[in-house]
DNA sequence: TAGATTGTTAATCGATTAACAATC
DNA sequence: TAGATTGTTAATCGATTAACAATC
């Protein structure tokens, strides 16, 4: 099978065609069409259809798509039935807003354990995950292969962490720190949330809003 | 003046610019290049001239740029020196984290004021910010005339939470609701921070890693 | 001055859009 | 069958890269 480079901005909108199927489905909707897709979504019916077809063909001409079995695929790609599991390192604030506020299970990822270095805070269990002393994550990596490392710890510490993570055996950090973490030469995969990029990207916005109608 | 259009990727690259203007300048740098710039972020020196020249000319043939003065203009163009001034919406786990880890004034943003439906969280101080109850917000809003609101609020109430900012005058939703707020015909600047399509995203970035493994 | 590096135009590349034959 | 809509090729558009004159 010749493996066609896949661009960002495909992958990018992946997850945004998965919510749509969930919230066709949950309405009811079981076929629909790349015309019905691109209007959801704000994209052209071509571009919805060059994007299925980056991994095949799911539809079938005259008819459309069965929204279910759409969303299948789409779930396969994007790894959701792999049974990928992940650790949170550090739970301080963010961490704890992940643990109560963010269904992992729902996207196909297993919470299985969190870490802190804070002795008030680990040793307890926050929604049914244990927290355990950042002094055992080395041992709990060897000895359960988690795919998935959860990064949410203060700045300070993100890069001498990412590197144990990386040393036993960790595949990607999901990354909440606002440090970047890129180190070329491991080949890790890194996914960043920065908060601060976002916000500055929304205060340009709103000063390009402003001045363009002051012009007028 | 001829407005000519920003595209997106380079409004998303101009905090990475200032990012790396600061750490040049932590480490007393004040001299740089197309070239040292592109180095540190992964660019090309072209794109990077690219980029600036969308906004002016701010460097000096033969020379380079100086740190401090391309850093100041790049602040000035995402509209750090506006005084832009941001409610939070929702002091839950995530709000919580936001007002304790997340320094909004280091991105010239101010963060007045916190709301909460919950009586048990409203009325208190949290690191200085003070939480009042949701049903003060309306009010605030027109007396106060923030530009920003950080919406974190569970999903559920979301939509009609941005109508009310809506309609009081907000002029942007930093979105931490999981949820999409699209209102194509309402003129306001949403940006948001979506979790699940960044795990979902590295989850794809994971199996790819894997499967292109496998084959080899 | 000579060397360096910008600002800017031109060339290339890749992504999006349009078009349409295939076919359900 | 006729109508609809895909899968896929070709055309267009925009973003990135290359090149180089301007000039510090």
């Amino acid at each position: 099978m010749k493996k066609k480079h896949i661009s960002n901005n495909v992958i990018r909108r992946l997850p945004k065609y998965l919510h749509i199927f969930d919230k066709l489905m949950a309405n009811g909707i079981f076929r629909t069409s790349s015309y019905q897709i691109s209007d959801l979504l704000g994209l052209t019916a071509s571009q919805v259809r060059q994007d299925f077809n980056c991994f095949g063909a799911f539809g079938q001409q005259g008819y459309g798509y069965d929204v279910a079995a759409l969303r299948a695929q789409i779930a396969d790609i994007l790894g959701m039935n792999r049974g990928y599991t992940a650790v949170l390192v550090g739970a301080g604030n963010i961490g704890h807003a992940l643990i109560e506020d963010f269904n992992f299970s729902e996207w196909g990822v297993t919470l299985t354990r969190a870490f802190d270095g804070d002795p008030h805070i680990s040793g307890k269990d926050i929604c049914g995950i244990h927290v355990s002393p950042i002094e055992e994550l080395p041992n709990y990596l060897r000895t359960n292969r988690p795919e998935i490392a959860v990064l949410a710890l203060p700045k300070e510490a993100a890069k001498p962490s990412a590197e144990l993570l990386i040393e036993n055996g960790v595949k990607a950090i999901w990354n909440f720190t606002n440090e970047d973490l890129v180190e070329p030469e491991n080949p890790v995969i890194v996914e960043n949330i920065h908060f601060s990029d976002s916000l500055l990207a929304l205060s340009y916005f709103v000063t390009a809003a402003m001045d363009s109608k002051k012009k007028k």
